[in-house]
DNA sequence: GCGAGCGATTTGGTCAGACCATACTACTGT
DNA sequence: ACAGTAGTATGGTCTGACCAAATCGCTCGC
């Protein structure tokens, strides 16, 4: 008797979506391209419109296209973004109770050399992006708003690593680095004393991009995260998970 | 008149999948825990079953459950894998065209951090791991199977970042994994010469990871990713993207 | 002429009910 | 006792309808 392998039964509107996103990555759409209607797509596949709507819902989930409501919406090819990456980050760190050890492990690994990149390919508006998250920086400690102090030094953090100018650090740090925001509001008392030494680290690191000079930006954001990991596991020596 | 702001119209299915979604990583909902059925939920929530099955594939592609046909089918919650990650991840190379050199830039920025990380916790099944895909290297390269060799290079260098034991890490640097290899698989010759420099690079790494020497093994990992960057450098001047 | 207002139209969002395909359960006949 | 078969729960798909939002385009009054 003839034996059949295990036949795989792809569902439809994966098969569909498999296409449309094959065909999006192509470059056959374009950025900004409408996709035809549900109604069209539906006689186009030859299939029912609860199936083509649910390809489109994957598409949507992955970022790939952007679906407005009422006459001339419809959905439209998007760039795929960072979100989608940070979503996914999120939901991992979350979902996995990732130590709040491990992700800032990351920000250790990430940020060092993204310094260095930043050293060799920053612009003039990367510098005035920094200096601005910095100045946010000195203003928030001095007024005591812990809040806003946190805030501008996670900006600083992901303002360096944009400086890189690469798209997939950009997109890492900015993935973890709202975990580490969720997590740091609660852990941090972040005296005076701390926050002049990290301002003053910042500073020096800055100074090192502006000259280009990767090797120093690199080993002063070495030094800099290395000694925050530090401070971050004294204060828990137990293990502590997030979410 | 009064004035409403903008009333946001969230979308039934969203607001229940943001719902499932916040129950599953509260840990409300246990991993393998199986949710009702989509008839079930059709009833507690009062939706159509068409707006059930939306929500259920919004979690499904954000891999937090996963959906069985048949008799005891039905969606069951599984622990978020990196496989969502690498996903978003490599929509996200080819969706941008991310430069084939920024995809090898954040590897140089991972790998050798992970180096020493993994010196600090690796285990003996670690260093198993990372002992046979080596071996693997010498074998495929000794008979000249280039293909087997890229592979096992790859393979290596995942072991090594897993023996971090830093799961966003390991996730990170198997998303760009893929990526890279899909673009070596063209771009290398990979010559006798350069194979066994490789393959002498990564057993000193090994070396220093077995004796527990972090400071050892990261520097030894950003000389010879250092390299390989700059071996792909100079083979493509101008700027290749990849997709 | 021209702008404000208002209906018509297109399009996604939701609903209802049915049927099919699949995988497991349980019975039944030898 | 076991193989085969009918039953059943469940996801997958289809059909067709109606609702709601956003835009178009016409009319009317100035």
């Amino acid at each position: 008797m003839l034996q059949v392998k295990s036949l795989n039964v792809p569902k439809a509107a994966d098969v569909l979506a498999a296409s449309l996103r094959e065909r999006i990555l192509n470059g056959h759409f374009g950025d900004g391209d409408d996709l035809p209607s549900e109604r069209e797509l539906v006689e186009q596949v030859s299939l029912s419109r609860a199936t083509v709507r649910e390809a489109l819902r994957i598409l949507e989930g992955e970022g790939l296209i952007a679906t407005r409501l009422g006459r001339n919406g419809g959905s439209a090819v998007v760039r795929p973004s960072a979100a989608a990456i940070e979503r996914s980050v999120a939901i991992f760190i979350r979902g996995q109770r990732i130590r709040l050890e491990a992700v800032l492990e990351a920000r250790v690994a990430i940020e060092p050399s993204s310094a260095r990149f930043a050293a060799q390919h920053r612009t003039e508006d990367d510098l005035v992006q920094m200096e601005a998250c910095h100045q946010a920086m000195e203003t928030a400690s001095r007024l005591g708003d812990l809040k806003g102090y946190v805030r501008a030094n996670l900006d600083w953090h992901v303002a360096v690593v944009r400086a890189s100018h690469n798209e997939l650090l950009i997109a890492f740090i900015s993935a973890v680095s709202e975990s580490v925001h969720e997590a740091t509001d609660l852990d941090g008392i972040n005296p005076l004393e701390t926050r002049n030494a990290v301002i003053h680290a910042h500073r020096r690191v800055i100074d090192a991009i502006r000259a280009g000079d990767g090797v120093a930006a690199e080993r002063r954001m070495t030094r800099h995260v290395g000694a925050y990991v530090d401070h971050v596991r004294v204060k828990n020596t137990d293990i502590k998970d997030m979410g």
